[in-house]
DNA sequence: TTAAGTGCAAATATTTTGCTGTCAC
DNA sequence: GTGACAGCAAAATATTTGCACTTAA
């Protein structure tokens, strides 16, 4: 599984944030999506689908796949979470993380996997630039930067 | 399939561009490599696996799903395509495009699915700027915004 | 000539769907 | 009580692997 470095942005969000919000939306809570929610908020890295099946089981053993699946759609349309792919570092399959208060950008290194997550104002600029270019109402955005981190850059003396 | 609009930045690649590199690389090139290379560099739009199947088929008609994605493969691992899901709009599947000169971000409308490319200065900014604080070699990056363009957007007076 | 590449078949991985029984409200 | 949800099984989709044959250099 790909590490989270730094993050913490997500931290800012209090303990059963998304479990609220569903309620507040009228959406029905059970004992399976408590413990889908929890793994999500709890997590220290970004999570794929079986991740999160395998570490919900912990708390309700008979939980399955299927309900991850549907709980992680219901939480995409509700725009409570993130789906990236992390440059696919991983494999074909895809990673969540509980939407931010502050959008991030995810930088992973190409040879050790580890990903870092940074904030920067020009991410905010950039989405406004596209607004007004494009007349376009930006609902979210993304970015994910590959490289070399220090210790793994092919060229130490470069 | 996903439209591409504006785009324009690799048109500004020579016609087998693609082949030559691979060429000029050692890498062996066979009849189904050239049908594929000729796809991707004449493609109007982002294409998935399937996609540039059915197109090179055109050319070649015994080509064969396996070798469209071993010659993705390579092409990834030589740095010459981009690899993008563009949010997931259309499915799970990836799409691919030759990496263009200079680098765009991909703005998507969720709802008719249009996705447009543009070129920002501050794109180019925040690279350095991850390079700076992070200590860290970027070697490719990718922003995909979703949103909703102008006929789109839900409300039209906001 | 021969190592690399291809096609076919099958496997694997990921995600979705149909249906029946269950549970939150 | 009832409509939304869960679990199971199976399907659908996307991608990879093993192996015998073919071909580019």
């Amino acid at each position: 599984m790909l590490q989270k470095e730094s993050g913490g942005s997500n931290k800012a969000v209090s303990r059963g944030y998304l479990q609220g919000q569903l309620v507040a939306r009228g959406v029905r809570m059970t004992q399976q999506r408590r413990a889908i929610l929890q793994v999500m908020e709890g997590a220290r890295g970004h999570l794929d689908a079986a991740s999160i099946l395998r570490i919900a089981r912990h708390d309700h053993p008979d939980i399955d796949r299927v309900t991850v699946y549907r709980t992680l759609t219901l939480l995409k349309r509700h725009g409570l979470i993130d789906e990236l792919d992390l440059l696919h570092l991983g494999g074909v399959g895809h990673y969540y993380e509980q939407r931010p208060l502050q959008q991030h950008l995810h930088v992973a290194c190409l040879r050790c996997g580890r990903v870092v997550e940074i904030a920067s104002p020009l991410f905010d600029k950039i989405k406004g630039q596209v607004e007004r270019n494009l007349a376009f109402r930006v609902a979210f955005a993304r970015v994910e930067i590959g490289g070399y981190c220090e210790k793994c850059r092919p060229e130490t003396s470069g």
